[in-house]
DNA sequence: AAAGATTGATTGCTCAATCTTG
DNA sequence: CAAGATTGAGCAATCAATCTTT
C-alpha cells in the first residue's frame, strides 16, 4: 500500500459516506455516527454496551461516544444504565423505538452504500480503487 | 462489498488517518487536509488549481476548501490568485515556503502512514481488511 | 495513582444563503 | 439565470482537564 492509493481510498470514501450520510439523514433523522452506534447496540449481548467498547466498535473517541450516547437518549433511541460491579462503567443501551429506527434504516444505508459504491466504480477516478476495495485479504 | 466489511474499512481509516494526522500536527504543525492540499499544489501543473479542482481531489467541499486556502495563506503556505481569463474564478498557489514545508512533512506522512496501516494489520480485528486494502483492482 | 466517563474549548466540516462574474 | 467562491450558522469531532470510582 502506497500514499497514492492511500489517497484515493480516502477521497473514495469522503464521497461515499457522505451520500449514505445524506440519505440517511433525510429518510430517517439519524448521523451515520448514529445509526452504526445503534447498529452495534442492537447486535450487542444484551443491547448494550460499554462506553468503551462502542467507541472501540464505532472508530469514536471516548468523549466523542460520550456526546453521541447523549444524542441517542434525546432522540429516545438508547439510555444510560450504570454499571452495577464496576461502578465507573456506563452501558448505552438501545431502546425498543432505538431497534425499529434502525431496522427501518437498514435498508437504506445498505442501499445507498451500494449505489454510492457502484458510482465510484463507475467513475474513472475511483475505478481501480472502487473494485479493488471488495477483494478481501489472503482467504479472498 | 458487503456493508460490514465497509464498516470495517471505515473503522480502520479513522484509526490510520488520526495516527498520521496526529504525527503532521506535531511534528509539522499542519492538519492532514492542509498536507494533502499542499501535496496536490505542488504537484500541479504551474503549482496552482482551481479552487473547484482542489476540492475535487481532496474530497472537500467547496466551501471546505474555500476556509483551508485561507488557513494556508495566514500560515503562509499558500496564496490566492485571481483567474485572468474567467474572473469568477480563484486559484489556490503555494508558496516556496509551503513547497518546503510539504517536503518537510513528506517522510513524516508516508512513515506515519506505513506504521499506521502496519499496526492495523497487525490487530486481530482489522488484519483482513488491512492487507486486503493493499490490493489493486482487475490489475492487480 | 489509574481507569472510565464526562465537560469545556477549539477545530474543521457541511448546508444554505450570498456575492460576483459570465 | 447559472457558475464559482465565500460567508454565517450549526454540528460533530478532537484534546485536555475534571470528576468519580477502583
Amino acid at each position: 500500500m502506497d500514499a497514492e492509493r492511500w489517497d484515493e481510498i480516502v477521497v473514495l470514501q469522503a464521497r461515499v459516506e457522505q451520500e449514505v450520510g445524506t440519505a440517511l439523514q433525510r429518510r430517517h433523522g439519524i448521523s451515520l455516527s448514529d445509526y452504526r452506534a445503534l447498529r452495534r447496540l442492537a447486535e450487542a449481548p444484551g443491547r448494550e454496551l460499554r462506553m468503551q467498547d462502542l467507541a472501540a466498535l464505532t472508530g469514536l473517541s471516548q468523549s466523542a461516544v460520550s456526546r453521541l450516547i447523549v444524542r441517542l437518549e434525546t432522540a429516545g433511541l438508547a439510555r444510560r444504565d450504570l454499571c452495577p460491579d464496576d461502578r465507573r462503567g456506563v452501558y448505552g443501551v438501545i431502546t425498543d423505538d432505538g431497534l425499529h429506527r434502525r431496522e427501518e434504516a437498514r435498508a437504506t444505508y445498505q442501499t445507498a452504500l451500494s449505489e454510492a459504491l457502484a458510482e465510484a466504480a463507475a467513475d474513472p477516478a475511483f475505478a481501480s480503487v472502487a473494485t479493488g476495495l471488495g477483494h478481501g485479504g489472503p482467504d479472498g
